[in-house]
DNA sequence: TTATACTTTCAGAAATTTCTGAAAATTCAA
DNA sequence: TTGAATTTTCAGAAATTTCTGAAAGTATAA
């Protein structure tokens, strides 16, 4: 079995960013050859077309089971693991999205929830201020990303080609209203 | 010079969290101590504070400028560097989210969108198609997020309050256009 | 039930990233 | 200029992450 040069391309590109979308390379290009993949692929196939040991894929394959990218199918009559992707892009893209913000913006979300429990004395010290901003931050980041990531895809679509369009009469609402023009900003 | 419990507990926590957003731990804990420290703080503060080497400190201060995180401040009749946060805790998470869409995103839209042309051939295969819709997915976000990234924090705040609501009208809408409810996705 | 086809596990090897600290480079007051 | 104060650099050490492959575990056809 092989890869289209095309298909080579992308899966060896998969690899190059998972460390910067918070997986290992076997775990990017794995899920970019699934996803490019028009028949399911066992794991035999996977180590064979990666070069990557039977066991990595193994691991990798929890990985992605356990952000929902992928799942696994089976047929009667054969006692491999198929896996195919676990929706379109949109679907996976939704995926990762949710799974990389309970990840990296709710537990700092508790931190920040707690310290603030401990710090209601010097309500005026920088500290508290600083820690008081970050939580509003994430606490209304955390609302809008979860209602906007729960939309079904088209939903999503149809806003995000609004939403330039939104904060663009925001702003200019804004502009009209004297002493507060942009240049003013410190 | 020492710091307080509660600022311990923040930094410790950025250290943690540094490489899930893109950076090392102590260039998450310097942005830490930074963010939460009323005075500006020189490389020898920082490396006794943080206890790590004074090598360390100057990677980690031109990582963090890099990012557009601190800026340097210079007191006269004193030669040494002083730290301090760029903006808000505002500016400072829309400099960072910049940042690292520059570093996740736009080399992939690159990727794809190189990958699109050579593929002109074979448009009706699987692999093409499921390329061409992360290429619509990567396009739409990119222009979206750079719109929205770039709002003044209070607009930007604004939105965010809406976001949700435009989000539900739209679903309202949907449910009400009969072969399109959300129980009937596949 | 048994044999076999497969998956999972995990100890240690390999690869990668981060950190140290001494030496080199730079800056600036005198 | 000079030289002391400071920052930067970078080779190698340390820490961390990823990967391998053989052994153990599991599921299923016969």
């Amino acid at each position: 079995m092989q890869m289209s040069a095309e298909t080579e391309t992308f899966v060896v590109h998969f690899g190059e960013m998972a460390s910067r979308w918070g997986f290992n390379r076997t775990v990017g290009q794995m899920l970019a050859l699934i996803v490019l993949s028009e028949k399911p692929l066992n794991a035999d196939d996977i180590s064979q077309l990666l070069a990557v040991s039977r066991g990595n894929v193994s691991m990798a394959a929890k990985e992605l089971q356990s952000w929902r990218l992928v799942k696994v199918h089976r047929e009667p009559g054969d006692r491999k693991d198929y896996l195919v992707a676990n929706g379109s892009i949109w679907d996976l893209a939704q995926q990762v999205m949710a799974e990389r913000k309970k990840r990296e913006v709710d537990p700092t979300l508790s931190v920040v929830r707690g310290l603030l429990m401990t710090m209601d004395d010097q309500p005026e010290s920088h500290a508290r201020q600083q820690i008081q901003e970050m939580n509003d931050l994430l606490e209304l980041f955390s609302k809008w990303f979860d209602d906007v990531n729960n939309m079904q895809p088209e939903h999503l679509k149809a806003l995000m080609k609004m939403g330039a369009g939104v904060g663009r009469v925001l702003e200019m609402t804004q502009r009209l209203t004297p002493g507060s023009k942009k240049q003013e900003r410190p």
